[in-house]
DNA sequence: GCGTTAACTTGAACGCGGTTCACTTTTTGA
DNA sequence: TCAAAAAGTGAACCGCGTTCAAGTTAACGC
């Protein structure tokens, strides 16, 4: 019986899902490794033989929120691909899960590693992509002029614009958009983004 | 002969000058009061008669360095009002001041006040105000058919849009574009944003 | 089984860093 | 010139991430 393997994962997981409960309890800036331990069932020492450090424990957090993300913008566009409806398909989406997940939203954009040119495990950027190679799909169809690294480029600057005019409504931030108007801000800017994209196409 | 407010505002400005030069180097994440104070040449205690805490320091920086963004974006637009130009100006203004204040642009959208739900005063709001305001002018000549309420909201929608880009950019996030393609993206995007104004005033 | 070894668990202790505080020095107003 | 108020000072406080020495438990060869 390899009970080593298992309850190593098995605190692993409790842990994850400690940080993940306080995080979308209390937010990002507010999680304390004493909490998640507590929470978790672990002394405080415990956190550091289940992973290397709290920011480590974030990232695991974060790459889940980044499935659950992934699946939900899956879900969002049928399949059946009609030309723009995707685009707009896929904001909604992303919108929706940013007003349903806040904290743990926020989160995945608040995180940052302590040393500033360090970079991120592989297997959390491949999830990250998740968000970006949706788009390409739907914008190799209403731009097959692009060549398949300009369509990543193009595909990149959309999720950040979108991206963007989210983030700055979700903080309160100052220049944010009121949160109840954000959708039909977001569907404003991908229209206008569409219609862009059209127009080069033609030209 | 007030020495007071004189020496209090000499110290306050010397604050100032030291938290910006050490953002400007290290990064807001690697601010600490102590050094701060070392290089303003007053105690530790000594900024905590000058302000409230390490926040109230930083806003101030932060409204500094939105004060200097604020020119640089005036001084883009040459005042003789074209229909389309001044957008390309504006964000190229945006991208080119990011990318010279990299640590400084920064810290505007990393700083988060402790407390989540407490906003900015009132002085520091004004200042970010600017950033909008610059776009509402042209964005008016394009969509004469907004009123001004929508007209701003528009405005704080493509500031978001295009700031979006630029910050994921300039932190070397996953999905971020390059560095050195972040101009021509930009630039991509604003043409995007103006012939979808432009279609929906004709439409 | 049994002993040896390696891994895990634990919570006290460490170090960093923001903030406070008792104390001294300076400035103010009469 | 003097009492009261303000500012300056740095040691001490405290929250919090991380480490560590000690105790406990699983793993494996015999």
């Amino acid at each position: 019986m390899s009970t080593r393997a298992e309850k190593r994962a098995e605190l692993q997981e409790k842990l994850i899902a400690a940080a993940e409960g306080l995080i979308a309890e209390k937010g990002l800036l507010n999680l304390k490794a004493r909490e998640v331990t507590g929470r978790a069932g672990c002394a405080l020492g415990g956190l550091y033989n289940a992973f290397d450090d709290l920011d480590t424990l974030i990232v695991h957090v974060n790459s889940r929120t980044l499935v659950r993300l992934g699946a939900a913008l899956k879900a969002a566009v049928p399949d059946g691909a009609a030309p723009e409806a995707p685009f707009q398909a896929l904001a909604a989406a992303y919108v929706d899960f940013a007003r349903g997940n806040r904290r743990l939203w926020s989160a995945l954009f608040e995180h940052r590693l302590p040393d500033e040119d360090v970079d991120w495990p592989d297997w959390h950027m491949k999830n990250h992509a998740v968000l970006v190679e949706m788009i390409i799909g739907p914008l190799a169809q209403m731009r097959p002029d692009l060549p398949p690294d300009a369509l990543l480029l193009r595909a990149r600057t959309i999720f950040a614009a979108v991206h963007g005019v989210v983030h700055m409504s979700m903080q309160k931030s100052v220049v944010g958009v009121p949160r109840d108007l954000l959708a039909g801000e977001v569907e404003a800017l991908v229209e206008s983004l569409a219609r862009g994209a059209e127009a080069a196409r033609g030209g």
